[in-house]
This record gives structure tokens, C-alpha cells and sequence, in this order.
DNA sequence: GCGTTAATTAACGATTTTGTTAAGTTATTG
DNA sequence: CAATAACTTAACAAAATCGTTAATTAACGC
């Protein structure tokens, strides 16, 4: 599963949302939804699959954490198609002013 | 389909891609591509409902374009959860510094 | 109006996704 | 080392997605 795949679903997203507080154990955020630990856990793999999260051993537990390069890649990619024409050239005006 | 799930599918993508070098009818569109034209015209309601792209009656032709709004949306999303401690500090140390 | 062109909608099958409960794995603790 | 705790993996049902072909709608152009 890709990064735009795994920001497909909105319980996906809002295990992010959650994580952008800080990092937190598998039980922790299967408590803030009303869904089983098993789905949960599945969630967790795809974000993980798809380069959004990291997860780090803690004995029994695992800390997920938001993995910040994953969500960058996937808003460069977004970036270069939603600026506008006016943007793209202010960008190429910014590079010939460097060339003289 | 919201506008990150319209995103999820690699075609839907590549049209994104297609439409970055300027507007488009459907047929032109899906000459691009290996799959049938209804698939791709579901592809652009996909597209259309998630605030992605926008259409214009030319004719019998509907001439597709990016919508920007639409993509800046997402964008948004992400950055807001992207960016890093230390970057979301620079951006408070600049209030700070504009409330001096 | 009639045939043609451009595209969408309908009907349907194959595959994938998302959830559930049950079973298995790994580490801690008395 | 047996019991417990924290998760994941397995097996499976329900729903959604994505593709195909056939039928339908809408707009030209003679």
C-alpha cells in the first residue's frame, strides 16, 4: 500500500491526527476508536506499509510515531501539480535572476 | 469520494499528471491509457466529486482541468501534520517576534 | 430529421478493502 | 515456569472498487 493509498481512509487519517501529538502505543490509539484492536493493528501496517508511520518495540508494546519523510513525499508530490501557472513563474523568474 | 481517495487510484493520478500540462476533453484523456473510456470517464467523476478536477461542456466534448483548490486542500492537510517540532517552533518564534 | 461523434450510465463479474472473532506470538511478572 | 498483557496473524463475511461490454443521452452537420 502507497502513502496516498494508506491517506485513503479516514480512520487511517485520524490515527495521523492522533499522532501528531505525540508518539503512542498500539493499545492507546485503538482506544480513541470504536472499531476492534485487530482492525486497529491492520490500520497500523498499512500506514506503516505505505511509509506514513514508524513503529518502535518497547517490550510488549509498540510505539507508533508519525514518520515525517512519508507525509512529505506524498505532499511534494501533490505540490508540483497544484501550483499555478502564476507560481511556476515566479519560480522560473527566481532562477534566471540566479543565472545572471 | 473525497479528494484524498480520488488521489489513491495510480490512474487517477496519472491523469492529475496529464492535466498539469494543460486542460483536456475525456476522449483525449483516455486515449492515454490501456483501459476502456467508461472506465476513465468513472475515473473523472471520481476525480470531479473529490474536488479534484473540473469539467466544461465544449460541445458534445467535456474539456477537463485541474482544480487547484481542490489540490491545495490536501496539501493543507498534510502539511499541517508534516511539518516538524523545530519548523512549527520557527513559526511561533516569528509571531513572538511580530508581536514585539 | 438522421447519421455520426463524444461521452456517460447501466449491468455485471472479479478483486480488494474493512470489519469481526478466534488463535498465535512475544515479553513481563509473580 | 505458569499466568497475564499487548499485539498481530488467520479465517472469513460484507461492502466497496475497478474493469468490461451494451445501452443511452446530447450535440453537430449534412
Amino acid at each position: 500500500m502507497d502513502g496516498f493509498t494508506a491517506l485513503a481512509d479516514p480512520t487511517r487519517r485520524q490515527i495521523v491526527e492522533l499522532l501528531s501529538t505525540g508518539e503512542k502505543d498500539a493499545g492507546t490509539i485503538a482506544s480513541h476508536f470504536p472499531i476492534s484492536k485487530p482492525a486497529i493493528s491492520r490500520h497500523l501496517a498499512n500506514l506503516r506499509e505505505g511509509g506514513i508511520v514508524q513503529m518502535r518495540p518497547d517490550a510488549q508494546r509498540r510505539v507508533y510515531s508519525l514518520r515525517t519523510e512519508g507525509l512529505r513525499d506524498v505532499e511534494t508530490w501533490l505540490h508540483r501539480y497544484r501550483s499555478t501557472w502564476s507560481e511556476k513563474l515566479d519560480v522560473l523568474e527566481t532562477a534566471l535572476e540566479e543565472m545572471k
